[in-house]
DNA sequence: GGTCCGTTTGGAACCGGTTCCAAACTACGG
DNA sequence: CCGTAGTTTGGAACCGGTTCCAAACGGACC
């Protein structure tokens, strides 16, 4: 990540590469003082104004020889502006910050990773603000990342809630909401609810006619609510398929306390989970209760993590594609703070992995 | 994270605390313009100078009747101060960079969690730099950090270079590092030799004859080196055990191909894997083998991930205490940002966590 | 050669803070 | 009542860029 965007335009004549500057030259010469030369030296050194520097910096038009004078000067001093002079005037940087509810989650990492890599690409910097899944601090950082003059606010809610609206409409900075959905805010969501058909649809086809499903609370849209509709849905398509419903937190400790209940009062042929750490607390209270996956009991997930590859057996579960999807939301934030039109809602996709875990009835 | 450092001092009186103000105040009265009221305004509004409320809002001397107007004041108008203004005088930020590798690995989120944490409490902010584990991103962004006034730096490397020298050096800037260690530069490192060695003598007394040691290249000190030279010395201690040392990646894939072809070459009772992941493939590739863990091969890792609880044995491994070596870290940073003296290496702790993956022999 | 237009250039103001210095005010001892 | 020291205050310069405006320049055309 990094490096700023310093050429705004795509004009290839006037613009000189940051890059090149603090590797190549800059180094070494100067020692400590990194950055230390101002425009002011650089104009004095080439023999011109202040002005003329920023505008040969900034694309503007500048004289053949007085080009050449500065370049010369910038290559050998290893001049490099300061961001924050720039800011102040600007009042905008290339920095699009990022909310996230927690570091340590598979899905949250992998979208980091693509938007931080699709940003890099597109010249703008990432700012990760991490809020350990408190409310307050979501809009205390929406505040904060406003304050820093962001160009752009990429938000991974878990909820979204009437302070986040009205923070949203006062800090007056382009905000994508990713992984939730919300008709007054851009947002940017995996497709839940057809994964929760498909993967009806799926368990149905393979036979299962008693099926737990063990999903979160509604307060999460996406995950609580769209996953089990779409599964809902795609179960009455099906005939003589029963279904319960049950609900636990997002750590596998709980659905590893909540599977064993599960099994004994409902007794299903198959468990299908509202995400990956929960299938695999299932997998862990099955082999526990002596059951053998998938001969005693089915069990499915929804993320498609690494990990669910490398379980015994492998887990069946419906893959989405966080990385992907980290790399549109940079895409689409960068349109928007460009004041380009995009569509409110965009749609990511995903797939079934088939894997051991889920055994075919009759 | 977030929420610059306003009050340097601990002196109580003529500091403000920005929280207040923006949530309270300023939400609604101002719509959309957050902090768009300055200095001037300020000092304007109150009838004293700029300075006067500068020094207000830095715990300089200021009389009691002309601090009670300011503080009216800013409490009424919601005013924030412009953080690029403030860096660009004072050359200096309080945010605290740290260069990570890569996001989605279970050691860098909670390392990463434990700083946020700490760095919060400390009123410091984090920022972080993801190089996808790419040398030449390491350098540029110490140099983009730099580039950037951040207070300090917190570098998790998986190794330390010549130009990382250099570079520590170029940029004058304190530089903690974390999980690897060098001579020239402070280091928090976990204890991996004595855990190394730790798992020898615990993999020993269980009665292993027969051991094959997965670890990983020798780049890496930490991990490649140290992990396996304290496992080479506990087993030197302990009287007729052969080992034989294999190398893999960090990837659970590599591991899982690797696996079988040790299994059959050296028939060992027990696998050292050099860190959880790996210990993972072990686990995959023996089930694949039809294996029965731990009776017929034993398997431990390293690291402590979650996960391995939930796995089917539960993994036997080593515990890092990644989210409290993270706290430490955010603690030294600020204190070499602090110019205190500290020492030039840190340990953080470990224990071993005994699950069923290993079977008791003889 | 003069006029006009477009390009290049320099000067100065500005962004919003911090800091230095000197002036004004206060209090206290002699 | 004055001198002195200490505190409070305002004014101005400064940080390092950007931008506006007007002046200088250069070429084309009449």
């Amino acid at each position: 990540m990094f490096w700023g965007l310093l050429c705004k335009s795509e004009e290839a004549s006037p613009c000189y590469n940051e890059k090149n500057i603090v590797w190549t030259s800059g180094a070494g010469l100067f020692g400590v003082n990194v950055s230390m030369t101002t425009i002011a030296d650089i104009a004095r050194l080439a023999g011109v104004a202040k002005s003329t520097v920023s505008r040969y910096l900034n694309g503007g038009s500048v004289g053949e020889q007085t080009m050449r004078k500065i370049e010369r000067v910038i290559g050998e001093t290893g001049y490099s502006p300061n961001t924050f002079a720039q800011s102040l005037k600007a009042k905008k940087t290339n920095i699009i910050g990022t909310v996230v509810p927690r570091l340590d989650s598979y899905a949250t990492s992998k979208t980091l990773i693509g938007i931080d890599e699709k940003l890099r690409e597109l010249n703008y910097q990432m700012f990760v603000s991490n809020t350990s899944q408190d409310l307050d601090r979501e809009i205390e950082s929406l505040y904060s990342l406003a304050k820093q003059k962001v160009a752009g606010i990429i938000l991974l809610a878990t909820k979204v809630t009437e302070r986040h609206l009205e923070t949203i409409q006062e800090i007056g900075i382009p905000v994508l909401l990713v992984g939730q959905q919300h008709e007054q805010i851009y947002s940017l969501i995996h497709d839940d609810f057809e994964a929760g058909k498909a993967i009806g649809r799926f368990m149905a086809k393979k036979g299962h006619k008693q099926i737990a499903y063990l999903g979160v609370s509604e307060e999460d849209i996406a995950v609580g609510v769209k996953r089990k509709q779409g599964f809902a849905g795609a179960i009455k398509e099906a005939e003589e398929v029963k279904v319960r419903y049950y609900e636990t937190s997002f750590k596998i400790g709980d659905a590893l306390e909540k599977v064993p209940s599960i099994l004994e009062e409902f007794r299903p042929t198959a468990i299908v989970c509202a995400t990956d750490n929960i299938a695999i607390g299932a997998l862990k209270a099955a082999y526990s209760k002596g059951l053998k996956i998938p001969e005693d009991l089915s069990i499915t997930g929804f993320g498609g993590y690494e990990i669910t590859e490398m379980l015994n057996p492998g887990l069946t579960t419906v893959q989405f594609f966080y990385k992907e999807a980290g790399g549109m939301a940079a895409d689409k934030i960068v349109q928007l703070v460009n004041e380009e039109e995009i569509q409110m809602l965009s749609v990511s996709d995903f797939k079934i992995i088939e894997r051991e875990s889920v055994d075919i009835l009759s």
